[in-house]
DNA sequence: ATTAGTTGCGAAAACGTTTTCGTGTTGAAA
DNA sequence: TTTCAACACGAAAACGTTTTCGCAACTAAT
């Protein structure tokens, strides 16, 4: 078990100056063809590699970036991840990741932890309870100190940085007339409680295609989920006291969901109730039916937040202008069993 | 845009030594009451936060952890870093991922990349390639630089070190003995190929409880899948040339692929056909039929692992002595529709 | 033989901390 | 008045790099 050999080692090793066996080891031509071969032999011999943690400190740049979501459990995030760390691999970035479970203390304290040299930005993705709050001051500060924020999916407006995002409201909006061009005109819609940014979106997306095509929206159709363990009884309330062609919902679990609840209470999919998801994750894929979906690219979204960010950190100081992007990544819609007849 | 921030700029403005603000902000004593209120009114106001990449250099210890995972799109992997990420955060340190997708040369290229100083220690699961290669060098080479390593899920014997494993063996002896409780006796088996060590231990599992049971295994109820992308006529061709009861598949994928063939092939299920799967991640619960499952608790296998690294990074040097220990997670068989009559 | 230019290397600063040790000042005891 | 502690603080080393600058020694030109 020999510990790391360092400079200063290989130095009283070979009986030269630390400067001469670093130049030696980046081939620098201040060194003579001879002492160089000598130190990168011995450098060899004994493994040697730099030590991160020094030259972070001497480049004042860590190479690491910190990637903060909600939760790495819901696929969608987990390929946001994916994304990022392709890119960042190739970048030569290493990334650290934070879940704030969509607390606003963790996500906060997980900023200030880091914010201090360990990382050189952040890619993040609100809290729920962040939203809600509507309080931003840690997010501020990181970017008041110089350092680049990307936000990504769930943004805010009360923040200047560079934001990926898809864009929701037209994604549902898409999907919802996508239901009415079948000939359906109750058109049910499970979404989440307004304070969630993307769910707000997505709902107006589908009351604006519902007016677009003179449909009177119905209060009774739409349900608003805020807690997301124990649900399904209000789906059935919904079917039961509302005779509904069609379902949207504003993502894969809402949609899976209503498949089972629907099918336990007899209706058949797509037979009688057709149903279009949002986020192309593996249950929709797997689900029996397999569920007609928008698919929102959490890889590309992750790539694109990735390059934005390293971008900005490899801008030269001087030639720096406060400038922010807010990047739009295509959706599709992909069709699946649960909405074709 | 201020930059942060440090010891020397505070110590000029108050006209002190860094000495003295550095202990003035740890509340030594060796300062007097005054000049310590002073200083750190003054650290409070411009919000200085110590720089961590120096105390890493200092300390000798980055206070980060890295997990090394083949895939983090499969919900049992995110389910891990979710509990190393958890247990990390309580203790005080960052969690880096890398992910190798299934690569060698990614894993070592990962491990050399951040043995560096970067990180105290890892966290892994080997990738397919490293599996089939058999080539540990890479960890050898860190175990020897005395960083601690902990193994989980993919592990290998000829690795000597912390290891955090389910008893894949007796796991699918259990749920292969469960369907033959159940009256079956034509009992397929969807594994992978060899070389992955749990589907290797699993399908020894599922042998043995043919034979304990006096119930001959027949190779044709045998598929080992070894290109994931591709396999559902595989799948039919097992159900056709043959008159299967029950099916007992090694991931949640492969069960739930089968129920899909199967539905198609008018196969009812769980009528005709029951299914039991391994690994109870979101596809198993909302699957229809929903699907029994062993349920191997990748959070507490996160959390078990992280805390037998961070154990282990936290012992004296002196008090250290080379012992490794294997822990078993407990899994259950979580009985759901697909195998209810 | 003096000067100028090259070659090869080392000293030292810098990145931001913490900590050990030393030192000057004060007040009290002898 | 001298001596000694106690007190309050500063200098410097250390962690492991990179890089600038300076300085010898040598070569070549005048």
């Amino acid at each position: 078990m020999r510990r790391k050999v360092t400079l200063k080692q290989i130095a009283k090793e070979l009986d030269v100056s630390i400067s001469t066996v670093s130049k030696s080891l980046r081939n620098s031509l201040e060194i003579s063809e001879d002492t160089r071969q000598k130190v990168q032999a011995f450098a060899k011999l004994y493994n040697y590699k730099p030590n991160n943690i020094a030259l972070s400190l001497k480049n004042r740049k860590s190479k690491t970036i910190c990637i903060i979501i909600p939760e790495i459990i819901h696929h969608f995030f987990a390929t946001v991840i994916s994304g990022v760390e392709h890119v960042a691999n190739e970048k030569g970035y290493n990334v650290i990741i934070c879940l704030t479970e969509e607390s606003f203390d963790k996500e906060v304290l997980n900023m200030e932890m880091l914010a201090n040299g360990s990382i050189d930005g952040f890619i993040m993705s609100l809290s729920k309870e962040t939203q809600q709050k509507m309080d931003f001051h840690h997010i501020t500060e990181v970017i008041n100190q110089g350092m680049p924020v990307v936000m990504f999916d769930r943004v805010t407006n009360d923040i200047l940085c560079d934001k990926v995002i898809i864009d929701d409201n037209l994604a549902a909006f898409n999907a919802t007339q996508f239901l009415i061009d079948k000939g359906f005109k109750k058109i049910a819609l499970l979404t989440t409680v307004d304070y969630v940014s993307v769910g707000k979106l997505r709902t107006e997306g589908y009351l604006k295609a519902l007016k677009t095509n003179d449909i009177k929206s119905d209060e009774n159709l739409i349900l608003k989920i805020e807690d997301t363990d124990n649900f399904e009884h209000q789906i059935v309330k919904l079917l039961e006291n509302n005779d509904i062609d069609a379902i949207f919902a504003v993502n894969e679990i809402f949609a899976v969901t209503a498949i089972k609840v629907a099918s336990k209470m007899g209706k058949k999919i797509p037979e009688e109730v057709s149903i279009i998801g949002f986020t192309d994750g593996i249950i929709s894929k797997y689900s029996s039916p397999s569920i007609s979906t928008v698919s929102q690219n959490g890889i590309k979204m992750g790539e694109k937040a990735a390059r934005m960010l390293i971008e900005k950190l490899e801008i030269e100081e001087e030639d720096y202008e406060e400038q922010y992007k807010t990047e739009v990544i295509e959706t599709a819609l992909v069709e699946r069993e649960s909405t074709i007849l």
